[in-house]
DNA sequence: TGGCATTTACGAAAACTATCGTACATTTGA
DNA sequence: TCAAATGTACGATAGTTTTCGTAAATGCCA
């Protein structure tokens, strides 16, 4: 599979795409400076980078281009994820899980979530033994 | 709280050295380059890097100079899991925790800490209540 | 002891990332 | 219509990260 590696500001910019959906400069670049402190033409740079490295596509029809992620949320995801187990966490899925339980402060919600997740998983390992 | 931020390369290196504990730059390289294309002194330069940035403590008492994490494993998990859960998860912890038992796929054992540890914290709630 | 192997120190180049100024094009509305 | 506002293109720069060559120091052992 192609190894993505997206830089910490291209992340910023897929978070937001991956959440608000196909998106100006204009849009992302208003939310990016909520948290962030750079010019328009710096969010705008970044952005035609990403195009060029092929992290983003985009909509030249009209004036105004209209800019969607290229790469899925999921996949990114579960790199990112990988990588960061492998590295960080010696490789045991679980730690990363348990120190991602016990800090972020999950709701009630979702860790009922889970809980049916992993009932869910059991239930597959019985019926493939 | 102090933010760190090592590089992809500074985190190999320490991944190393959590595993291992104090090396020499030669044992960090040996490792390295099983998975990696480097030269020696590049691993070095790095580790001398590191060390300036306070990543690493250094004992120059014998002419082969030993190396440590100067920061915690755990400390360094919990930066890195929550910029990950905000960019790339959109804030939620738990859609990171399927995702990672998803693929990576964990042993039986694993998933029976995680249970426990999910009950536990049930218990710890009640009590609250 | 003298020379080889290993290691550190250091500088510099290469590669990549982030930032912005400026020029030019397009749209809009007074 | 035409000036202001908005957008894109693009080059330049600064900062950071990664890479490595070379020189000097140190230890080992034949």
């Amino acid at each position: 599979m192609k190894q993505i590696r997206p830089t910490e500001s291209e992340l910023e910019i897929l978070g937001i795409l991956w959440e608000k959906g196909p998106s100006t400069v204009r849009e992302v670049h208003d939310i990016l400076s909520q948290t962030k402190d750079a010019g328009y033409t710096t969010t705008l740079k970044l952005m035609q980078i990403m195009h060029e490295k092929e992290l983003l596509q985009r909509d030249t029809s009209s004036k105004t281009h209209v800019y969607t992620a290229a790469i899925s949320q999921q996949t990114t995801q579960q790199q990112l994820l990988n990588k960061m187990i492998d590295t960080v966490f010696g490789g045991s899925a679980s730690q990363l899980v348990m120190q991602a339980l016990g800090q972020h402060k999950s709701s009630e919600e979702e860790l009922d979530k889970i809980r049916q997740y992993l009932s869910e998983m059991e239930k597959q390992q019985k019926k493939n033994r």
